[in-house]
DNA sequence: CGCCGAGTTGAACTGAATCAAGAAACGTGG
DNA sequence: CCACGTTTCTTGATTCAGTTCAACTCGGCG
């Protein structure tokens, strides 16, 4: 686990180096809204610092679908893979520095640098990994210990994010959340 | 949805076309244990007819990972990505065509013809959003819900895998789903 | 000073789990 | 082809984690 994380990280630093050319650098201040939903959009972000959220609504509810810092990436996946537009939105909750990828662009850099695709396929099978791992937690785990196991792994995020947001990313209410920390 | 359905099998029958030199056919009867976890499994099991299913032991509970028939793949997803020992078993619930891939040969195959990295990737992507898919169904859908849209994806399943295989594969205990599905 | 968003607390409610028995279906051997 | 044991499925009673709704607290900040 500890370990795979590391391994994600060092993957994206050799992304940051080898892809270079069609990484553009942007800052967002805190409460600035990166993509706003219902647009398409084919960009990856990676947080070099800062913090970014991927949110969407179900029944009126704002549901976070994704955290991204420290090296780790976020974008609206759905309008990436396709081609429609996303139900995304993503925010930047601190000022952030991040690294703008076009997956078109990618797409174009991977064929003229295919030595890159292994790469690329990589950094996909450990973010379907982290989703298995989510969606395990959500079958298994109950409130407490999927807010355990995500302190574990984040345990700087309850300083940068509001308990509703990590609420619903963990797929619970905020008060269930409030009564669950509580007693740890 | 229905036609995401339809783009992904279009796409495997691509894989079955191009990737012909790598893939090994193999028959499966009801009942046998095509892979065993604990060992590892580079190997990627797709389809034609018949169904395989993979499951794990979560406190010595079998747990249904994935069902795998038409057209549609299954494969230790842990051991193939991680090279570590699998949590996956897979095994037939009826005799089954199926063609077998070997990871490290397509490592290679894509490595000589990186044509068709491209389709590789989609495949994964697609793979990818399945898994949201389904990490949504069980943030937000209730248990009726959540087998209702699995017999609107698969209306032929209940006649193939047993009600205990579909519960675990829903989250949800055979009691519940025997209740759920009679009053529908 | 009073408002406002974020977090907390309480009480009632509910979907699903658990535990425990039965009923049906299934296949294997006599 | 029937009888028996084994799985598979159903049904009931109880319990429990988490939701819902509503009120309340706290710490800023105009």
């Amino acid at each position: 686990m500890q370990s795979e994380q590391y391994q994600v990280k060092e993957l994206i630093k050799q992304i940051i180096i080898n892809f270079e050319e069609i990484l553009t650098p942007a800052e967002y201040k805190r409460g600035e809204v990166v993509h706003h939903s219902s647009n398409t959009c084919n960009k990856i972000f990676i947080v070099k610092s800062g913090i970014l959220r991927s949110y969407y609504f179900q029944n009126d509810t704002d549901i976070t679908a994704h955290f991204a810092m420290d090296y780790s990436i976020v974008g609206a996946v759905d309008s990436i893979m396709k081609k429609e537009k996303s139900i995304y939105s993503i925010e930047a909750l601190e000022d952030s520095e991040v690294l703008v990828m076009n997956y078109d662009e990618m797409e174009t850099f991977l064929i003229k640098n295919p030595a890159y695709e292994k790469l690329a396929r990589q950094v996909s099978q450990f973010l379907y990994l982290d989703l298995v791992e989510r969606f395990e937690g959500m079958m298994f785990l109950t409130a407490k210990e999927r807010y355990q196991h995500l302190i574990t792994r984040y345990p700087k995020i309850t300083q940068q994010v509001s308990l509703g947001h990590i609420a619903s990313y963990l797929g619970i209410t905020q008060e269930t959340l409030s009564r669950v920390r509580k007693l740890t």
